[in-house]
RNA sequence: GUGGCCUUAGCUCAACCGGCAGAGCAUCGGAUUGUGGAUCCGAAGGUUACGGGUUCGACCCCCGUAGGCCACCCCA
C-alpha cells in the first residue's frame, strides 16, 4: 500500500461525529447575524500582504510571525512577499467596504461573515493554523450604543450556545488624540524600569509599548503602579467609554474592567474587549474578541470612518461547549426503508423517494441481507423508524425500532404517523 | 518561534531485562431454520509515526525528522 498522506500541520478534519455540534454553533452564528440585521459579506481568503502590514501593524503578532504566505505556482520569492492567506477578517472587510465605495450606502452599515483564518504559530489544542470565526462589524457609526449592542451580541452567541460564565473583559486604550500622550507616560514609565522586563517587553518598548501590558511575565509591582490607560483619556473618549459602559450596566451585560487589555492590533481604537469562560484566563482560550477601529478605513485609503466589531472562534466555542457538556439538540427522525425481498431495488427506491419527497429524512438498505441484519444495521445508525417494503406495493410496515411496535399503512400516509 | 512530555490495529491500551507484535471495543461475514442492538463462531485490520545508528537480534537503547499535547510567546 501507499504510504499514506497526513493532514498539514495545525489542521483538522471535520469529522461526520462532530458535524452536529459544528452545524449548531454555525446555525446560531447565521441566526443572530440576521436577527441583529447584519448583511453577509465574504472576502477572499488571501489578501494582498501590505493590507495586513497597514491594517493590522508591523509590530502586531500576526504581521511579524504569523503571517501564513501564498505563492503562485511559479513560487518565486517575489510572489510570496506579494499575498498571505488573511489572520483575521476586519482588514479585508474594510478593503472592501473601501474599494466598493460602500460609505455612500444608507449606513451604518452591519456586515457579518464566517470562514476560515490562518495563522502560521505553533499547535496546541484550541490553536490551529485554520480556525473558523464569525465576524460581526458595524462600520460607520462612532455613537457607544453600537459598542455595547454588539458585546451584548457576543454574549448571546455564548449563552445560546450552552455556554455558562463567560466574561467580558473590558478596556479603552484612548483614540488618535489622547493615546499619543498616553503612549509617552507609559513608554517613560517602563523605561525607567526596564531592567525589570522581560527581553520580550524591552524590544516592544520600541515598537509597540502599549503591548508591554499584554506581557504575563510582567513584574507584578511594576504591572500594578503602571500608568492606565483609561487614566489618560481624553474627554471624548472618556465620554464615549463611560457611556459604554452605562448601557451594558443597563442591559445588565456582564463585563469586567481589564486596564492591560490592550489588544495585539495597531487598528484598535477606544473600546477593546474579549471573551473568556470565567476563571480560565491566560489559557489562550479567549473565545473571541474585539472593539472599535475609527482609524481603519484611512489607513486603508479610504476616508475616515468608524467602525466596531468583534470575532468569536467557532474551534473554541464549540470545545468550551463540549467541555461544558452543553446539550447538542437532536437530529430530526431518521427512517431507514428495508425489505425482505433481496431483488426489488426499485420498490425500496421508489418507497424512499417518496418518503423523501414528504420531507423525512430516509436512508434505504440496497443490500441483499435478511431482514433481521437490515434491522439490527438500522439501529446502529440510529434510525428511529424502519419501513418495511413488502410484496404488496400499496402498503408498507412502519416499525418503530425504539418502541418495538409497527403497523401496516400506506406509503402515502406513513409521513403523518412519525410526525 | 522557545522549552518539556508523548506517538504500537479505526479507537482504548498490552507486550518481563533487548528475544515469535497481542487484547478489548468497533467493522465485515456466518450461526442462532426468516422482524433488530444479545450470544456463539470466524474474517479482516501492523513498514510498532518516518529515516538512520548500536546489536546475533530493536516496539524497547541512541541520533535525526514529522506529528500531537502541555507551558511560554500570543491570540481565536
Amino acid at each position: 500500500m501507499a504510504r499514506p498522506i497526513s493532514a498539514p500541520r495545525g489542521t483538522r478534519d471535520l469529522l461526520p461525529e462532530d458535524s452536529a455540534a459544528w452545524n449548531r454553533a454555525e446555525a446560531i452564528a447565521r441566526d443572530l447575524s440576521h436577527g441583529y440585521a447584519f448583511d453577509r459579506i465574504e472576502t477572499p481568503l488571501f489578501e494582498r500582504v501590505e493590507l495586513f502590514h497597514r491594517g493590522l501593524g508591523e509590530a502586531s503578532d500576526a504581521v511579524e510571525k504569523e503571517m501564513f504566505r501564498v505563492g503562485g505556482a511559479t513560487g518565486s520569492d517575489e510572489e510570496k512577499a506579494e499575498w498571505a492567506l488573511r489572520p483575521e477578517p476586519t482588514a479585508g472587510i474594510i478593503r472592501a467596504f473601501v474599494e466598493h465605495g460602500m460609505h455612500v450606502r444608507p449606513g451604518p452599515l452591519r456586515l457579518w461573515m464566517l470562514g476560515p483564518m490562518f495563522r502560521y504559530d505553533r499547535p496546541q489544542a484550541g490553536r490551529y493554523r485554520q480556525f473558523t470565526q464569525w465576524d460581526v462589524e458595524v462600520v460607520g457609526d462612532a455613537g457607544p450604543m453600537v459598542d455595547a449592542e454588539v458585546i451584548e451580541l457576543g454574549h448571546r452567541y455564548f449563552a445560546e450556545l450552552g455556554l455558562t460564565d463567560v466574561v467580558a473583559y473590558l478596556n479603552s486604550i484612548g483614540d488618535a488624540v489622547c493615546r499619543p500622550g498616553y503612549r509617552a507616560v507609559l513608554v517613560e514609565y517602563l523605561a525607567a524600569r526596564e531592567d525589570r522586563l522581560t527581553d520580550d517587553s524591552r524590544r516592544r518598548l520600541r515598537t509597540n509599548p502599549l503591548r508591554v501590558l499584554d506581557d504575563k511575565d510582567l513584574d507584578p509591582e511594576v504591572a500594578a503602579a503602571a500608568p492606565r490607560s483609561v487614566d489618560h483619556l481624553c474627554d471624548a473618549c472618556r465620554a464615549h467609554f463611560d457611556a459604554v459602559r452605562g448601557l451594558l450596566d443597563s442591559l445588565g451585560v456582564r463585563y469586567e474592567l481589564d486596564h492591560r487589555l490592550v489588544r495585539g492590533l495597531d487598528y484598535y481604537t477606544r473600546t477593546t474587549f474579549e471573551f473568556f469562560v470565567a476563571g480560565r484566563r491566560g489559557q489562550q482560550q479567549a473565545l473571541g474578541g474585539g472593539g472599535r477601529y475609527d482609524g481603519l478605513a484611512e489607513l486603508l485609503g479610504g476616508r475616515p470612518t468608524p467602525g466596531i466589531g468583534f470575532g468569536i472562534g467557532i474551534d473554541r466555542s464549540v470545545l468550551a461547549a463540549a467541555e461544558q457538556e452543553a446539550p447538542v439538540p437532536e437530529e430530526p427522525p431518521l427512517v431507514a426503508v428495508v425489505s425482505q425481498q433481496p431483488d426489488d431495488l426499485a420498490a425500496r427506491l421508489a418507497a424512499a423517494t417518496a418518503l423523501r419527497a414528504a420531507g423525512l429524512r430516509v436512508r434505504v438498505d440496497g443490500s441483499a441481507r435478511k431482514l433481521g441484519r437490515q434491522l439490527e444495521s438500522a439501529a446502529k445508525l440510529g434510525a428511529r423508524w424502519a419501513v418495511i417494503v413488502g410484496d404488496d406495493a400499496h402498503t408498507v410496515v412502519l416499525r418503530d425500532l425504539a418502541a418495538h411496535e409497527q403497523r401496516e399503512l400506506t406509503l402515502s400516509e406513513v409521513a403523518a404517523a412519525i410526525g
